[in-house]
DNA sequence: ATAGGTTCAGAAAACCTTTTCGGTGTGTTT
DNA sequence: AAACACACCGAAAAGGTTTTCTGAACCTAT
């Protein structure tokens, strides 16, 4: 019995597992044994070392236990645009699936600045994360953080440009694909296609996936061509007067957001033409404050960046435990419907 | 001279210390001295064990130097809900403080739960963070975590209820005055206030600040009172309606969200009122896409809040160095002023 | 040549936990 | 009573870095 019964620590230092053992009475090893549940414990001295660790509140050190162990159960965020909500969901999905599983999420944000990236990476690699993942803002291949890192990489939604590594995107192609079968099924003929700025690649793939479709269903677009400009209002404003003065006979219009379909809804109301009952509309991204505001309620494409993100997480988890992977993986799309699209079936 | 050539290191493991030491051909002590930069090592051997370093793309263990010297230079960033929109920028702004300082910061979503909060928690606190700012998605107080935690932290956005923790908030009393008093130095008099639910505390606060600007202007509140309802265009738009039918005379609308005036724009256009001709509108957030994308363009109140996130991470720096603060500090907030208002001094 | 100073390098402790292995004591079998 | 199995506990090493302190070598001044 150690007759020195000195006072419970000092607030000022967190309790450490020596302290847990001294007050058990028992070896720092018999302590870290006993909390993590190994057996070689007899059952009372167990319960005596948890008693104690409550009373301490004692939380066992990451640090040490990841510097002896090699791996930290940390993993590495990486965006480039914070800003850009198309990461936010990304990033709520690979949050979600590592904090139920007792790992914990470096966020680093670089800004598109690949110096920054290139200090952010350093720093967690210095922390000895277990993986990364590299989120991007646009659906534009970007370039590698190369073959020789230390650590598996994933990234999301936008794809790297080396096809070493794994990637995880959306299906543009595919949605552009959707959107267009959906009015065709809703019996439209004359189906148009606004959009957003062509130096994106989403913009281009959305609308290849459209025209695909159109051309085996026999039909032509609507307006002659696609109609790319820039992802506002304005455009989907501005676009709309000009098809209708074009292409009075138009009775459908796909849209490469949900704020171009808001200004397409604006424009088509002002020169009075109903929604769905004239022209049926479907917008893109599924962004709830825009398309479940609209009047009418916006039909729109989601990305399903949360599972996309969920299964980046996924796919991470798979590669710490060596099954790595390659190549670019493609996550479907999913139509939402809604007014503007269904009150005409 | 050591006669063991060993090859370098098998890329499986990644260098330590002792394997540019043993490059260089001097102790762990010097080459650790070498690397930081202390004095007590000769020129020409720091070179010769940077080189090694270099070589090997030596990255020191922040793990072990964080269990050395107490210190891990890492922060925790605890949200409670990050599909909010409020805490995004607040977060970035923090994540941007910090990534100029070389911390690291440990995203985690508690998704409003408080089981999932405490797990977090834990944690991070066994990850050794030398502090946590803890961002909320509404301005109510939220409960605090309590007094006794190992390490500083200050509330972001939403206060702690505690008055002894240290929490930043919007003035979001002030923002309605900034408002009213807008409205008033546009010439306006019949001044109404359409916001959201009347159970959020920016709801009432925003509406005080309106109501005592317009007393002490000696003006009258357009429509007798607050209208209360939700933060929904739809809202914006019914509560209008209404608006114009009781009080025709109203010449200026201050809104408690940009969607709500957006849902205002739109009214009274239907109703044929020129904005801002024959009413002026205020919004409020800021939030671009919904501001800048409305006809006419929308005068809006910011919040500022990537400012008040970096604020938030210069308070925790300064509680980690021992200057710990207490209270509610209020931000003040800014009014953008765009076509919804200005186009008639 | 000796005393004293200066400059640089290395040995060792410390940080905290986990795990392996050896040791002690108790109970069981013949 | 001796041998053995078993259950439990503790000593010690490992993981990578920083820091302090000691020690060695070299130089200068007397």
């Amino acid at each position: 019995m150690a007759e020195e019964s000195r006072p419970v620590p000092t607030k000022s230092r967190t309790a450490t597992l020596t302290d847990v053992a001294r007050l058990a009475e028992v070896s720092i090893a018999t302590a870290s044994k006993a909390l993590n549940g190994r057996d070689q414990v007899k059952a009372e001295t167990r319960a005596r070392v948890i008693a104690a660790a409550e009373k301490l509140s004692f939380s066992p050190n990451a640090l040490a236990r990841g510097l002896l162990a090699g791996r930290t159960g940390s993993v590495g965020l990486l965006t480039s645009d914070l800003e850009g909500r198309f990461s936010i969901p990304v990033l709520m999905g690979t949050e979600d699936a590592f904090g139920a599983g007792r790992m914990s999420v470096f966020l680093c944000d670089a800004r598109g600045d690949s110096i920054r990236e290139q200090h952010h990476l350093q720093s967690l690699l210095s922390r000895r994360i277990d993986g990364l993942i590299v989120v991007g803002s646009r659906t534009d291949p970007r370039p590698s953080l190369g073959r020789n890192l230390p650590v598996p990489v994933v990234y999301a939604y936008a794809p790297s440009e080396s096809p070493d590594d794994l990637s995880l995107v959306s299906d543009n192609v595919g949605a552009g694909r959707l959107a267009v079968e959906h009015l065709i099924a809703c019996g439209r003929t004359r189906i148009a296609h606004i959009t957003g700025d062509p130096a994106y690649k989403a913009a281009q793939d959305r609308a290849a996936g459209a025209r695909a479709t159109l051309e085996e269903a026999g039909l032509p677009m609507a307006g002659g061509q696609v109609l790319f400009g820039s992802w506002t209002e304005g455009w989907g404003r501005g676009a709309t007067r000009m098809l209708l003065a074009n292409t009075p006979e138009v009775d459908a219009i796909f849209c490469g957001s949900d704020q171009i379909a808001r200004g397409v809804l604006d424009a088509l109301r002002e020169h009075g033409r109903d929604v769905p009952g004239d022209v049926a509309v479907v917008g893109f991204d599924n962004w709830e404050v825009l398309a479940a505001n609209a009047r009418p309620q916006l039909t729109s494409i989601d990305m399903n960046l949360e599972h996309l993100g969920r299964v980046a997480a996924q796919r991470l988890f798979a590669a710490i435990d060596g099954k790595t992977g390659s190549g670019i993986e493609s996550m479907p799309c999913r139509l939402v419907p809604r007014e503007s699209t269904t009150a005409q079936g």
